[in-house]
DNA sequence: GGTGTATCATGAACGTCGTTCAATTAATTA
DNA sequence: TAATTAATTGAACGACGTTCATGATACACC
């Protein structure tokens, strides 16, 4: 038989994946380029098409580990049974986060899905994981038969919210508001937190 | 004195815009770049760094085009005085827009704005026209004192509806919501509704 | 018309990027 | 040790945005 790997698929996934954290902390998103991670992990660019079909597939890692991570930050957040305060808490902590690592965080809006590629399926989770920590502080707008109803709010906060970040990663926000990002944020839940209780009150 | 220049520089601007309005109907987003501009214009990729700082000052022209076009497709819209039924007239204008403007429409995504720099003010401009479109159809849910109440809600509103478009531009829609652009962006707006009411009749 | 000059227009060339692939290196088996 | 097989390499490719020495051109003045 041939040459056996020096690393498994694996191994060297992980490696580079902390080469392209290293370069992002460090350096900056702007650095981080196939040139830049081989170099850093001592391997020549070949080597990372061996590992991954292109750098699209460590950025995803990447942004993998962002998630990760925003789940270990916010998952700190207590549930009292208030939504309005729960959820603010939960705003404090997103938006420390973001200010920490705002680099990995704009990593996350420079990604583009390929049209016709389905999106990894371990990206599904991570976002249904970073749901259940809004399910829980939205449950007790809702009665106890109301899942789907439950589940539908908390995707419609997420996208709501997610208007913010991204507008605010590209540097849009002060074109639609003179407010300052938190501002914003909170007026968001307070506002649509305020629909829900008035659409669950409707029926 | 020196020579006169065959166009202004204006003249060539909108040459410029053309060209590149006809290579993303023609050719697609991935096909617009400096070169591909300038043949199409008849002239050398020099002479577009004599008109513009670089490419994105282009790509900033062609959105600024995508925002006028959006508010004329907008603007038909009609104001019967039920912000819900108005919405949701207007919104389906929109996805319209969207579909026939896909191109056009995902380069408004793509725009990053550089962090030291502020905004074209015609870009500040061009987003409060848009806004008046969505101020006067929710008039009716505002007492006619509360005129910043009313901007307020005008802005999360659009800010919100953002978070559903720029999923969508990015692919990445699906896995929040299992439902098609239409209904998360009517969902959208009537929880978003019925939150004003709420907050509006609470004082 | 001729000359000088200010200005515009040109496109080859540069640096960077993602990506490819023939050649090289090395681990395993016979 | 030699053959076999596969991982690793890095020069090279094409596309990109951008620059700048060079050439071309229209005007003012004589």
């Amino acid at each position: 038989m041939g040459r056996r790997p020096r690393h498994s698929k694996e191994d060297f996934q992980a490696i580079a994946l902390a080469a392209a954290q290293a370069i992002i902390a460090e350096e900056g998103l702007q650095s981080l380029n196939v040139r830049a991670v081989a170099a850093r992990m001592g391997c020549s660019v070949g080597t990372i098409y061996n590992i991954f079909e292109g750098i699209e597939e460590l950025v995803a890692l990447v942004n993998g580990e962002t998630l990760d991570a925003l789940y270990d930050a916010l998952s700190q957040a207590p549930v009292t049974g208030s939504p309005e305060r729960d959820l603010h808490v939960l705003l404090d902590l997103y938006l420390k986060f973001v200010t920490e690592r705002k680099s990995s965080w704009n990593l996350l809006f420079e990604e583009r899905l390929p049209e016709a590629k389905e999106p990894p399926a371990w990206y599904f989770e991570k976002i249904a994981q970073l749901f259940t920590l809004l399910t829980r502080i939205l449950k007790p707008v809702f009665r106890p038969d109301q899942k789907e109803e439950l589940a539908h709010a908390v995707r419609l906060l997420w996208i709501s919210l997610h208007g913010v970040w991204s507008l605010n990663a590209r540097g849009h926000l002060p074109i639609v508001s003179g407010d300052p990002l938190e501002t914003v944020a909170h007026s968001m839940v307070d506002t649509y937190l305020a629909g829900l209780r008035a659409r669950a009150s409707d029926g």
